[in-house]
DNA sequence: CGATGCTTTCTACGCGGAGTAGAATCGTCG
DNA sequence: CGACGATTCTACTCCGCGTAGAAAGCATCG
């Protein structure tokens, strides 16, 4: 996801594979983990000619929005969660927070 | 951790096996399945007498504002996925958070 | 047309965590 | 001291993740 997150646009495999060259990944290593990304939901597929084009299904902020959203779920009082968390960030986030609520 | 959250104070082994009466656990099931969310710092244990009290470390609350810190650590822009946050959640409760925040 | 080379699919192995529980041990109360 | 409940040790299964080999599909070059 790191990969796709940074690139612009769609990638193949292959140039997946090639962002992570440091790790020496074999080639159907990159294809296992994309199809279980997709099975996850968490990036798109669409042919093209031989190949395939992965894309991801959200912008990572969206994804941990989505997370964040996931974990407040598992509270029975959203409110006092929250309530929390804002308690558990630092202050300047808690300015920016008030700014992006205007 | 239902079980513990939903107590009021300590409970022994025993206590949260029938709390959970319904799923006829086996005692050292109850008792294994502590050590490991003592391990994970998610329960704390005091020794009396022959046994033990169990007691969550967090509310539940402090515990899901957490979780939520942990997502936003994935994010590289913090701001970003903030704003999405709040753009993911009811207005109602950005309505809480303005008071909150006040 | 067939060999060559990508790309993909199928299958698999090891590791670790979660759920579950039996066997053995330990400590306290009568 | 013995019985009995609490705890620890160990273990088994299932599942997801990281990794990758073998095989199959298919386009291109000679």
């Amino acid at each position: 996801m790191e990969v796709l997150w940074a690139a612009t646009g769609d990638l193949t495999a292959r140039e997946v594979q090639e962002s992570l060259a440091d790790r020496e990944l074999a080639t159907t290593t990159v294809l296992t983990v994309l199809g279980r990304l997709e099975r996850k939901q968490l990036v798109l597929r669409t042919r093209d000619g031989r190949a395939h084009h992965y894309r991801p299904t959200a912008s990572r902020e969206d994804h941990v929005a989505e997370l964040m959203n996931d974990a407040l779920d598992g509270a029975p009082d959203r409110g006092a969660a929250l309530a929390r968390f804002l308690g558990s960030i630092p202050s300047e986030e808690r300015r920016k927070l008030r700014d992006l609520l205007d």
